[in-house]
DNA sequence: TTCTTATTTCGTCGATTGGCGAAATATAGC
DNA sequence: GCTATATTTCGCCAATCGACGAAATAAGAA
């Protein structure tokens, strides 16, 4: 019982679906997930740790960042099963076009002011 | 999004999980439903509120008692796909299976001190 | 019409939650 | 080893939530 309410806990506040529908689009680090939900890095921080806790998203470092993304093959049937049910919700809704055009420009380097790398001339 | 969530969130309580998964079995009232979870009349009818308003149940007078009762085919898509979850997830719990049980058994004319009517003889 | 009773609504309380800024942590880069 | 930085954790605040009892409501029964 605990279980089940925890991923429907989970999945009831509108920041935290935001995030897993951004990370349908591809993986994202906190700041990137920041950036477009114009929410501090702690907030972002606590919604992960939210999902991460339900194994219904993984984290792994890269570099600096801390890199998230979905886990629709998580161990346990109920994730698995809300997961899917998510990925076909909320395609035609205003704010989750607005995210997911957002994802595919937003830029860590530019985020955290990070010079590109000259190329060899 | 508010829709979702929502939906989400009256998932969210325990207590109107097993509010639930007693619905599945047979249709309910109030009393019957405060007698098994062993709460407040007034707690349980808020409860029920929360979920009428997600029209993921329907009620309906019968003599003094209000019945509740699962609204399977609901016109929300989205309604009838979080109850087909529900309806397959739980059926092992020790607390849903104990609560079904105590649905076969409660009788609202005991609790609330009806006799019975008398045979004609 | 009045009385009784199942239910709903209201108000209060303590617990939980989502937001923030500050502090702490982890670790990449030099 | 030291510095810088992305992230996490902590502490605080206001809003929300689930519990209860009391009051109000709806309506059945007499």
């Amino acid at each position: 019982m605990r279980r089940e309410t925890k991923l429907f806990k989970a999945l009831s506040d509108p920041n935290r679906i935001r995030i897993i529908k951004m990370l349908q689009e591809r993986e994202l680090c906190v700041c990137e997930i920041a950036d477009i939900l114009d929410l501090a890095y702690s907030t972002v921080s606590k919604h992960l740790a939210v999902l991460r806790d339900t194994e219904m998203i993984l984290d792994r470092k890269a570099g600096k960042w801390v890199n998230y993304r979905l886990n629709p093959d998580a161990g346990d049937e109920q994730v698995r099963e809300l997961l899917a049910l998510v990925q076909q919700w909320l395609n035609d809704d205003a704010t989750v076009r607005a995210d997911r055009a957002a994802v595919r420009s937003v830029d860590r380097d530019i985020i955290c002011n990070i010079t590109p790398k000259k190329e060899n001339t």
